[in-house]
DNA sequence: AGCATAAGTTCAATGGGTCAACAAATGCCG
DNA sequence: CGGCATTTGTTGACCCATTGAACTTATGCT
């Protein structure tokens, strides 16, 4: 379960010097740990890399002495040979928290440097109706709560991943039109709660944060599609989140798929969000949106109860999905769509048209064809994706947690 | 005039060593001194750069030697003291060069380190009805001469961009539908010229080079859009080009603006290429595609002339293009669009709507909205852009052509 | 002429990776 | 059961790039 393989390399516009060399070598030897799949010798450090095993041993050396790194059992060598102490990611040390606030529910993941759960917590409840103050007043609590008990463990936490359901501006102030949210200042509100105050707090949008969790080591480069009430995409590009000049990417929610469509509260027409979107998929089915309820739950139960209406609203979501991802993978490049959110419930439903119709539009598709695969993870996706992405962070620049 | 500011920085997956520090170090400073308006001192490279005055010296010296930079006249200084020697990049020593294989010319176009063109030659004639083995004879002759006249002048050409109409695959085989190629191995066939073959060749899609072109130390981050018979893109990122997982990335011209639009020969309905290329706009204004000229010519004279057909062709094309253009900015994020190709030509009569259209569509138009404006390089901008390629790399990683 | 100021150079010190030799730990084979 | 091949991991001398501080050089200002 490696987390995201950020750039191990020297910052451009940052000067050189023999620190850096460490620096980029730690990380690489405990990214070659993170990557394989059991427990790995010193030798084959050496070996992946490049290094001489000299090298990799003072590597090795420092990331046991830091807590990264545990020796485990010895390794049996296929022939003879003296054999290898195991190394691993130590699984007990460092952990990242993931803090996801979205509309009806608050969630916090805990999760260890192998990227494993080790502490989820969610708090259902509808966030609408409630300021943003209280909101965050409890979801403040919430965290505090997992790091005690995390702490208690022994895991310390490396940092806190924020994701939130809104545009973040300036990585400070959340637009968030479904919570009514419109410049709140999350991470100050956040903050004063004193046991969350001492937290190294980052702030991303929800499906970004989704996305990230859907990153394996063989999945590395796809399109995340989280459809809700509306519908925005993360792009990760070997295995990095693509935020463009702004951090604005993903919009795919306003891509448009019909120039004579409805009109969409942003100002134009045929928004992929207004006609695939929940609620209008929800509205084409004739199924009135059940009160406090997510709209993907009367839909899934529509759905297997084989009703025309709502079958007929699907197939024609799913083309237009079609329409609007074909149009960003050509754009992108990526070989694969991966859908979150109530899409992924959805799936059964979606997929065979939505895969047929790219099949027919991709340019390359009698090459290498498109693979339209529903989310590995379930709801709560962003706070894990949040909390792997501290541990990537951890694991990409390791020597800022060496302390010596 | 820098050219492309690539990653300076070591491999990702590489050890670090001794040399990875000089390497960086070495790009960096140089990248100092293309990035500055003039000439610059060793004190002002240790003060950009966070290096001390000691290295900075080391590092100019080599770079020196190399024939990179050039020292130039003194530096006043604004108050007293020593007054600083200037540096700057050398003019006459190493260069680019870049081949343009196109549909109705051929092109060279050698720089300089400096990102000036030096020497420039185009071949006009229509390469459809020759065969590949003809047509790149021809161009190897062409990039042949060119090379022997920048040799004449004492500059050494550090490597050679190929541009072509069409998809690369493995960074060799090129399928150009409007030359009728469908599997030409061009480095191979350029290589028989065996004063080409010494040459350090690559190759890539004639839009991608044009777009390169387009990069300044102002503009680093914008979308080319070329419009000709075909409509591609090239996605250009902090002065880097984007490309996707497998090199295809910007084929916007297969981004769908109409689901219900004529058919296109990628077997999709109302790709943009069918709905705003110069095919389907000449066609919808009422023109004859003119025997041998091409279709932009036509279409702009009777623009000007002020043809009521023409025009209204053109406004609708602007719509098409803001859906397409839309949906892309709304997926990657940035921030402006540059026309080229014949859409260059057509600006004045695209940009008002297309900008207009562009401003009602985009979620955050009313923050920052979107800048389109035509391309500063005219026709053969892909050369240009392939050889300004060639200096960038050189740029980036210097080491590789100080020998010792 | 003398002084302040800034540019550029020199050189010992620091620190990180390499290289080669060596020690340690196992399987294999006689 | 003992020697041998084999592979792992460690040690120390060496190399090399950057640092930092002292020093030299070249100019303007008073």
């Amino acid at each position: 379960m490696p987390a995201s393989r950020s750039a191990t390399s020297l910052g451009p516009g940052l000067p050189a010097r023999q620190q850096s060399l460490r620096d980029h070598n730690l990380a690489l030897a405990l990214r070659v740990v993170s990557d394989a799949g059991g427990p790995v010798s010193r030798a084959q450090i050496a070996g992946a890399t490049g290094l001489t095993r000299a090298t990799a041993s003072t590597l090795v050396e420092l990331l046991l002495a830091g807590g990264l790194l545990t020796e485990t059992a010895l390794l049996t060598a296929p022939g003879s040979g003296r054999p290898a102490v195991g190394l691993a990611l130590a699984p007990g040390g460092f952990g990242g928290l993931g803090l996801e606030v979205n509309v009806d529910y608050l969630a916090v993941t805990v999760v260890d440097l192998t990227g494993e759960v080790v502490l989820r917590e969610v708090l259902d409840g509808d966030q609408r109706g409630r300021s943003p103050d209280v909101v965050l007043k409890a979801a403040a609590r919430l965290a505090a709560s997992a790091l005690a008990t995390a702490h208690g463990r022994g895991l310390r936490v490396a940092g806190t991943a924020v994701s939130v359901p809104g545009l973040v501006r300036d990585g400070r102030h959340v637009r968030a039109p479904n919570l009514g949210w419109y410049a709140v200042d999350v991470l100050a509100a956040l903050r004063r709660n004193p046991s969350v105050a001492a937290l190294d707090l980052s702030i991303d949008n929800e499906a970004n944060d989704a996305a990230r969790s859907e990153v394996t080591a063989e999945l590395r480069s796809f399109l995340f599609v989280s459809g809700e009430i509306g519908v925005g995409a993360g792009i990760v590009l070997d295995g990095v989140l693509f935020r463009g000049t702004r951090g604005w990417a993903g919009e795919l929610g306003h891509v448009s798929v019909d120039p004579a469509g409805p009109r969409c509260r942003c100002g134009a027409q045929g928004c992929l969000e207004v006609v695939a979107g929940l609620e209008a998929v929800t509205r084409a089915a004739g199924l009135t949106p059940t009160q406090g309820l997510p709209h993907g739950v009367a839909l899934t139960a529509a759905a297997e109860a084989g009703d025309g209406a709502t079958l007929a609203a699907l197939e024609a979501a799913a083309r237009a999905l079609a329409t609007a991802i074909g149009g960003a993978l050509h754009l992108l490049d990526v070989g694969t769509v991966v859908l979150g959110g109530a899409y992924a419930r959805l799936a059964p439903w979606l997929v065979p048209t939505l895969s047929r119709c790219l099949q027919e539009r991709l340019l390359w598709s009698s090459w290498e064809g498109p693979i339209v695969r529903p989310a590995a993870q379930g709801a709560e996706a962003a706070s894990l994706g949040g909390a792997r992405s501290v541990v990537a962070r951890l694991l990409s620049e390791p020597e800022r947690w060496l302390v010596t």
